[in-house]
DNA sequence: CCACTGGTACGAATTCTCTCGTACTACTTG
DNA sequence: CAAGTAGTACGAGAGAATTCGTACCAGTGG
């Protein structure tokens, strides 16, 4: 069945008992989330680095956009966050001052099983 | 829902032998496929559909682009289906005067594996 | 030879995307 | 309150994609 990386485990250990998680901002709901709309946003390299980055770094929760250390204008990377968040690939939640990301997990491997692993497997073009 | 299609086999019959196959169009070769390319290739409802109707209906062997009956002008399939050899997804051969497309099962699968059963499992937008 | 089929190449118009500067808001800390 | 941090919204310019008309070309079959 699965030849490669599907057998791995990328779920995020939950948030400590009784922490008040801020509401995500908006999001399509894992139904409502398209293959063609997530394949438009992962054709970015930029893109496709975040959500790669925060597979495999995330090892206790998520991430502001300044932890990535990518070298744009602030204005640059909310576009790229927003087109992440509006196709359904990442979640955002609004901390105090400062917005914190995390992939949609469980979501994208209900709806799309195998394609985490492509992007975790994924290296960017001049290595 | 989906039934995992990871198993699914997409192979296609090898051609009877002694068939003399044209020369395939210029494309990447195995090791050269981007992943964000694929990923740009496949954000158009069109070419999902195209390399879907491809994967599910190739039963024999390859298709001519008016198979589709896409209602679209010719010079507009051309663009499309350019878009999708250029990427990596699909094989084109000439055969006379017509051309006839595959998808590139072996080497996507060994590239990206899932990524095919993931196209196989696509639903257009509008049901 | 002529017409027909199944395409290509080119170019233009439109639309979309990316990038980024600027100005602004929200929250935290001193 | 003032300063600093983290980010948004707006808008403009550049570049890329999409759509499509038109002209054209290569085989195939009368």
């Amino acid at each position: 069945m699965s030849d490669t990386a599907l057998a791995r485990d990328f779920r995020i250990p939950p948030p400590p008992p009784g922490a008040e998680l801020p509401e995500p901002l908006p999001e399509p709901a894992r139904g409502e989330i398209r293959l063609e709309a997530v394949m438009a946003a992962l054709s970015d390299p930029l893109r496709i680095g975040v959500v790669r980055k925060l597979l495999l770094e995330s090892v206790d929760f998520d991430h502001t956009c300044t932890w990535f250390e990518l070298d744009r204008p602030k204005s640059s990377l909310t576009h790229h966050f927003r087109t992440l968040r509006e196709a359904g690939l990442i979640r955002q939640r609004q901390y105090g001052p400062s917005r914190r990301n995390q992939v949609r997990i469980d979501d994208l491997e209900a709806r799309f099983p195998g394609l985490l692993a492509l992007i975790a497997d994924w290296a960017p073009a001049s290595e």
